[in-house]
DNA sequence: CCCTAAAATTGTAACGTTTCAATTTTACTT
DNA sequence: AAGTAAAATTGAAACGTTACAATTTTAGGG
């Protein structure tokens, strides 16, 4: 690869002038500036981004960590933040980080946005510092240059479990989430919370735990009707609109009819949830929203000012055919 | 943020021992390696992956240039490639890149996977090299270092042709994407050749342009149908399951049954495909082992193995209700 | 034609690593 | 106790930039 040493002989001048002249200077003069643009056209230069970042302590580059790259309402989150790095003039790099996170420990990013389990708090708060600060996802972290934009998931459950006791639901199970999951635990919390509030009682049997997938929720609430004697509760909310999905399925090859005989309500509002027979009632997460506040977050916080909330996301009851 | 310097200085050794000491190298001795780690670790040293790969001159990152990321059969594609690039031991970063392209211009990466149409060929022909082979998605480039992994589109427009030639249709009309697309475009030459091959006629005029997305679809066939004045084919071929989606809705609301009236055949075979109503006949394309066989071949050319051709990837048609 | 100020150019150090070559220390052997 | 080979440690250069400070060139005024 050709170096700024290179141009710099070519063209006749020092290393300086070549650096000064790529970089449109006003120290040099045109008619220089002019002849080692051509030199540096002419043997392709370009310029090394380890070295320049090096120098100069700062990449411009925002990461996003990930756990993974699946899940059908990720691309619109990532969406968002793409859009407001761009806006920024940053670059994005999206990461699937499993064990080493080089990317995010290894000074290559100016910033970060974590949503990723496989991601220590120990790790974030002992890499963190005023020069790179990070915007979590997926956890509650008090630090000074830190900042939490979460999905309001308590008041989603709160919002579902007032819709199904306004349709008359008392007994109303839940089928929840692998336990590692902060949006799924928060969930579920809330739910609780919200049953206890009303008076209603929630029967711990009325619990299955499936791990978020369509498929783990039709085996789940398979089973669950395997075991259960006598009576089921007219109601079912859901950890996510996968499991809904697949619960559905699962009593509807049981000889239930949703909604009438059980409603299922899901979270998040994927595509998906509106094609699929009865269609999904489910809780409206704006994904691209999401993302844009975590990164509007983060520029604010690289631009030093510290004192403040990031905005709530807005959610909202999308009533549909299922509950 | 510490430094190897400040390591030494705190351990009382030289910036080489330290180094060694950190890389665990045979060189130095276990107890002044101890020490030394003890130190790095009170002080929260992390190495600096930019100063490390500039002096190696590798950075141990492959890149994935995407358009966007939006798209429903795109994750797959990604973890595929994640999931081989982890098995080498290399970092992934995903990047949207609309007109610099920093990260890849600029030695950021030690090869790059393409699928993003604002990279124009020039650009890549023009930084590829030895040490940085890339491997294209979305294009035929003919470059030492650089290998095309391709979706056989050509291949299932054919075998869409011969399926629905077969049920006895002869006026096949067929719904295109935006012509910027490399898979659009292929899908439909391929179609515009089998057709010819079987001595069929295809009509201009059967030939709706849309932009891949359901609604373009939907309106495409809507559009359509108003100005087409009697007869219109018994099967329209679309460059993707979106557009297939929503010219079926187009179609329901103007009163023709699928298949019955009109067959209507996509391409990909995206999750929604098999829920919707007629559920959606299409050429099911395995995206994840598309990003592996793309990873893997970008792999072979990193490991200095040039002479051969990436493995064809499977495709077949998957028979479904609406054609 | 000389002086001076402004304009243009350049040498050099620095960013944080790695690694070669050189030096110092250690541990045997005789 | 001297000599030596092996082991351990270190100094310095290099990776490709940027930007300060120093130097050289240019141009204008007397």
């Amino acid at each position: 690869m050709a170096t700024l040493k290179d141009v710099a002989k070519r063209a006749g001048v020092s290393v300086s002038t070549a650096s000064y002249s790529i970089n449109n200077s006003s120290l040099i003069s045109e008619k220089t500036k002019e002849k080692v643009r051509k030199v540096a056209n002419e043997i392709g230069y370009r310029p090394n981004g380890l070295a320049k970042n090096l120098k100069e302590q700062k990449t411009n580059i925002i990461g996003l960590f990930l756990s993974g790259f699946t899940g059908p309402s990720l691309n619109d989150m990532v969406e968002g933040v793409q859009t407001e790095v761009m806006k920024n003039n940053y670059e994005l790099v999206v990461c699937a980080s499993v064990d080493s996170h080089r990317l995010l420990v290894e000074s290559y990013v100016d910033g970060a946005i974590i949503l990723n389990y496989h991601i220590e708090d120990q790790l974030l708060t002992s890499i963190v510092n005023e020069k790179t600060p990070f915007v979590v996802l997926d956890r509650k972290l008090d630090n000074p240059f830190i900042k939490n934009v979460l999905i309001p998931n308590e008041e989603g459950s709160r919002m579902i479990v007032d819709y199904l006791v306004s349709k008359e639901h008392s007994r109303i199970g839940y089928i929840a989430g692998a336990n590692y999951s902060f949006d799924g635990e928060q969930r579920l919390n809330g739910f609780r919370k919200s049953l206890d509030e009303t008076g209603l009682q929630f029967n711990e049997a009325d619990l299955i735990r499936a791990d978020f997938t369509e498929y783990s929720g039709y085996l789940g609430m398979k089973n669950y009707l395997q075991i259960a004697s006598g009576k089921i509760p007219t109601a079912f909310v859901c950890g996510n609109d996968e499991m809904a999905i697949g619960a559905i399925h699962a009593l509807q090859e049981n000889h239930f009819r949703v909604p009438e005989d059980v409603a299922v309500i899901g979270f998040d509002d994927i595509t998906l949830s509106r094609y699929v027979s009865p269609s999904l009632t489910t809780i409206k997460v704006p994904r691209k929203q999401w993302g844009i506040i975590a990164a509007q977050t983060l520029f604010q916080m690289l631009d030093k000012k510290y004192d403040f909330d990031p905005m709530p996301l807005p959610i909202e009851l999308e009533s549909r055919e299922s509950g």
